[in-house]
DNA sequence: CTATAACGCGCAATCGATTGCATATTATAT
DNA sequence: ATATAATATGCAATCGATTGCGCGTTATAG
């Protein structure tokens, strides 16, 4: 029947009064009476009235939409970012559009920018591990449209973002395994020198050192960190006069990809090398021996950085006065130490 | 300093033309003089204007934004079938808005009712499993949105679909088991019995009667197929005075329990027990043993599904006569067996 | 040299909801 | 009874891009 629009002119029509009245009535003006409202409301269900939220966007210069910018999908800990993200936004009456760049920075430009068109009210984002160029972010500020980071920020950018604490999320897998009694303990960082894995690479070394440790710069692969780096990594290790005891690795694939050469060198995997990896994916718990990694709670990442998206935006609506400086919040969330078997040589006390 | 919004207008102004000019001269109209066509671009440029889609959206009355709903964005086979339709929405100037509905009913249907409001040119959409009632699905049809669905489908709507080969997936697996000598197969699948899961029980049963085997009952297992699921079915499985020297699950989760279980129980894979899921997680290729699973290529049904959609788009486009009908496409993809070392009993000869 | 075509661009309406201001009606105060 | 306030609604512009129709100018045809 109703095939196609149904717009409040038609409910006004149907009731002598204007669209006016009837938007009014529909969002629930107190200068329009409750009469009047109710037969608004009975009207639009009837005609099965849907609001054109794109006028409404074009109206009011806001289109209720949250963009999220992710290299992948896929991964656990950005979906569960995604999740956290939606609880918050959802609740706020904010839809969220979920964008992938796959970690390739022409893609990032792109979506920033077909995102921007589309005229989102706020922009999350976690930057490629290639992006180099941060202009396209710049844009957004610009524009007036609040942006927060997280996972992976740049301080240069005067903006708010959520990490974790990277140092010492590392710093405590690094000390984990000295209390195990390993001595010589690998890591496995990222080639690109982006903040986090700079942290994570901090972090062991100073437990290293505060532990009496020496730092060995043959112990530490660089790599891309996915799961054929961490096997190249380890069979790199494996060619050392002296083997290490364990690794740590500054990402979940990378570590699996010690795993599986280990496994196939036949070493035991804690005995002679105890892992531990970073990043709680699903599949660390499933391998043989379970992973241990630390956990990153993304999920309350998500919160926080929709949260900060939903201050910024209250907080640009009451600023009358334009000469109130923008002050970023920097969130830091501590991440979780989560002991499986691979890095269990001693029985818990 | 170009701070806020740059319109046509203020290109028009500059150049002492009118918006009408300059819209045509961007979109390359051909009544409109290369000269001119080129000093708008450059004033364009100059001024950073960037088109306000929400505009072009409500006067074209299309976004330009095709939205996808899936139970989960962080299983592996949702995520390649996002990636599959990104890959060819995106050459076509569409931007794709993801959803997830957690397999939760209610927030399906918000979720269509949010795409709608947003004007969506397009929905695709993989049904929830516990979704029993199809009323928002077709009020995406009277909308005259194109509307096709995957991987979950559902007959007794007339829409367009693209799913694979449930029977036949299942019908291999099972055959290869025949053929790697197992007897007793026993088969994991879904209490909700949507089309998949009875397609999948289907081959399986057929894929034994028709190699001498009989179907016995109490070798089906019924649960959600998620990691406890699987784990709950293969002790109830050890329970019975007759093992099973083989599992088949519906799905890759369930599979993964089974596996636990039966190592657990110090039961060897694939001698004793052989497995074959459902799905290529990647997990299931970084167990011990790896999984044998049936690769369902979703990247695939991700481009057949965004294909559909752009068929329709421009069939309804140049749709004159009204009195054309709508013919729904229906798409079948043949999956592949991947035989890993979960099942892998003989030699390859 | 006039008639017609081709070309280049402007006018004004449109998409649907929103909102400041004006207006009409009724209620309250003095 | 008149002034003032409170209440309920209408008017018309606005957000920015798009497009059918029309008009003036130049080019081609006969």
């Amino acid at each position: 029947m109703n095939k196609e629009k149904v717009t409040i002119h038609d409910i006004a029509k149907k009731l002598n009064i204007t669209a006016s009245t009837v938007s009014r009535a529909l969002k629930n003006h107190p200068r329009i009476s409750d009469e009047t409202k109710k037969a608004v409301q009975k009207v639009a269900t009837k005609l099965n009235y849907q609001p054109n939220h794109i006028a409404a966007a074009l109206r009011n210069g806001k289109s209720n939409i949250l963009g999220i910018i992710v290299p992948w999908a896929d991964r656990s800990f950005f979906s569960s970012i995604i999740r956290g993200v939606e609880e918050i936004a959802n609740d706020s009456n904010y839809n969220v559009m979920i964008c992938q760049t796959y970690e390739d920075p022409k893609k990032e430009v792109s979506t920033v920018e077909a995102l921007l068109n589309a005229r989102v009210d706020g922009v999350l984002v976690s930057p490629g591990k290639n992006t180099l160029n941060f202009d396209h972010f710049h844009k957004i500020k610009e524009r007036g449209i609040p942006l927060v980071l997280f996972d992976r920020s740049n301080d240069e950018l005067e903006v708010s973002h959520v990490v974790i604490d990277d140092f010492l999320g590392a710093y405590r897998a690094t000390e984990h395994l000295i209390q195990q009694g390993c001595k010589r303990i690998a890591h496995f960082t990222n080639t690109r020198k982006i903040s986090i894995y700079k942290e994570r690479l901090r972090g062991y070394r100073e437990a290293l050192t505060n532990n009496g440790l020496n730092y060995d710069e043959s112990l530490v692969v660089e790599s891309d960190l996915q799961l054929e780096d961490g096997r190249n990594s380890m069979l790199q290790l494996l060619k050392l006069k002296e083997m290490p005891d364990a690794v740590f690795s500054a990402s979940a694939y990378g570590i699996l990809g010690a795993l599986q050469v280990l496994k196939e060198h036949g070493i035991k995997i804690p005995e002679e090398v105890a892992l531990v990896g970073f990043a709680n994916e699903p599949f660390t718990s499933f391998t043989e021996p379970s992973l241990s990694t630390v956990e990153q709670h993304s999920m309350r990442i998500g919160n926080a950085a929709a949260q900060i998206f939903l201050d910024e935006v209250s907080e640009s609506a009451k600023k009358s006065d334009t000469t109130k400086k923008f002050i970023p919040q920097k969130i830091v969330l501590t991440p979780e130490l989560i002991i499986r078997q691979s890095s269990l040589k001693k029985k818990i006390n």
